[in-house]
DNA sequence: TAGATTGTTAATCGATTAACAATC
DNA sequence: TAGATTGTTAATCGATTAACAATC
């Protein structure tokens, strides 16, 4: 299979998401016309993306939605099952173990970590948090392929050095560090304040009005 | 102000946060070189990243750690302050609420909003949650420069609609769909399954040998 | 001064966009 | 058939990397 560029990659994902959409709808075929129209892409742009997998459409036709559909998933890998434990069981990390979106696209959760004593012991929906001591057996007995990293960021790269030397292979990281970590290791960082900081500076570039606060009005 | 490319900015931050850590080391001083080593990233790139907001650096010195803080602050617009709604108060809506890594960047939430009547009416850290029909009049009248949106896939587009039409500026938005808005609006798309696709993708590629399950072992 | 490090220009690399022949 | 749409090649665009003169 040849390579695919990164930005492609994700926008195969969401292609994915539009063909489900559109299963749903009824569609059973689509062009790239249509798909750039719903997503706001350009059609060349999808074509191309989609022969870095193969060729599944029909000039003057389209691309069969359901075939399209499953060629993804394939390729994505998204029907198999990829367990993963989740280190901080603060509310990011509930919120990531509860949301049943990830569920589908066959993630699962197969433990909870957390070193907090106070959370120790307590069960979630059907999970012991367990202690962050007992990561590496864990993680090497059950031979869990994926760990999320949803620590404070002080205590990201132990844990990643753990999760590392247990033998882990992706790490999906929401801590706001770089982790050191092999090259064989894939990681993906999920740094939510790089969004919040784009933002922010966008709001001062386009001189939104209601960014002007009412500092005259005493109250 | 030179137009800086988006890869640029979101690395700009990046550039912000080692400084913090780096002055709470008590480090005066840094050079490009140290922070590609921190950072994982090309020495070269990060210089020219900082040329796009003016010269801070001294050849042979490097960069003096506040004096540049400062001015990545100042140019990211950190300093000010941004208020935002939430809209859809479950686990995400929730974690984002209370995380205190956003308040330091200058985050401020000034309504939460759902369309639960279950959870409309309760207080949550001193917010009530309101009813989403209120919505566009609260943005009107607090001049909201900033909505986060947590709400479940279907229901995305109605209350973007909602908040441009109210004069809202930015959007952060979690829910897994192609917002169509105004060009006028700037929209940051945070969508975590891409992530786990690429994860996915990932894992199939690089043969991790903890994917390959036991399947033979009965029990 | 000598040498390390910046800022900047030029070269490279990679991704996007445009154009169009092939095709159904 | 005629015409719409794909797959693909070529052209453009933008970002990264390399190189180096300026500088402290």
């Amino acid at each position: 299979m040849k390579k695919i560029p990164k930005p492609a990659l994700e926008r195969l994902f969401i292609y994915y998401r539009v063909l489900l959409s559109a299963e749903q709808n009824g569609e059973t075929v689509i062009s790239s016309v249509e798909m750039g129209k719903r997503l706001d892409l350009d059609p060349a742009q999808i074509r191309k993306d989609l022969t870095y997998c193969g060729e599944f459409g029909k000039p003057r036709i389209g691309y069969r939605v359901d075939r399209l559909k499953n060629e993804l998933k394939n390729i994505l890998g998204l029907e198999e099952k990829k367990q993963a434990v989740i280190i901080g069981v603060g509310r990011l990390g509930m919120a990531i173990y509860s949301y049943p979106g990830f569920a589908k696209f066959g993630l699962e959760i197969v433990g909870l970590f957390d070193n907090d004593p106070t959370k120790v012991g307590l069960v979630l929906g059907g999970e012991p948090i367990r202690n962050i001591s007992e990561l590496g057996d864990f993680i090497r007995e059950k031979r869990v392929p994926m760990g999320i990293l949803t620590v404070p960021a002080p205590a990201a790269q132990r844990v990643a050095d753990i999760m590392v030397d247990a033998g882990i292979c992706a790490i999906w990281n929401f801590a706001p560090v770089t982790l050191k970590v092999p090259d064989r290791i894939t990681v993906r960082n999920e740094d939510l304040a790089v969004g919040l900081a784009t933002l922010s500076w966008n709001l001062l570039q386009s001189g939104c009005p209601y960014m002007e606060r009412n500092t005259d009005t005493k109250e």
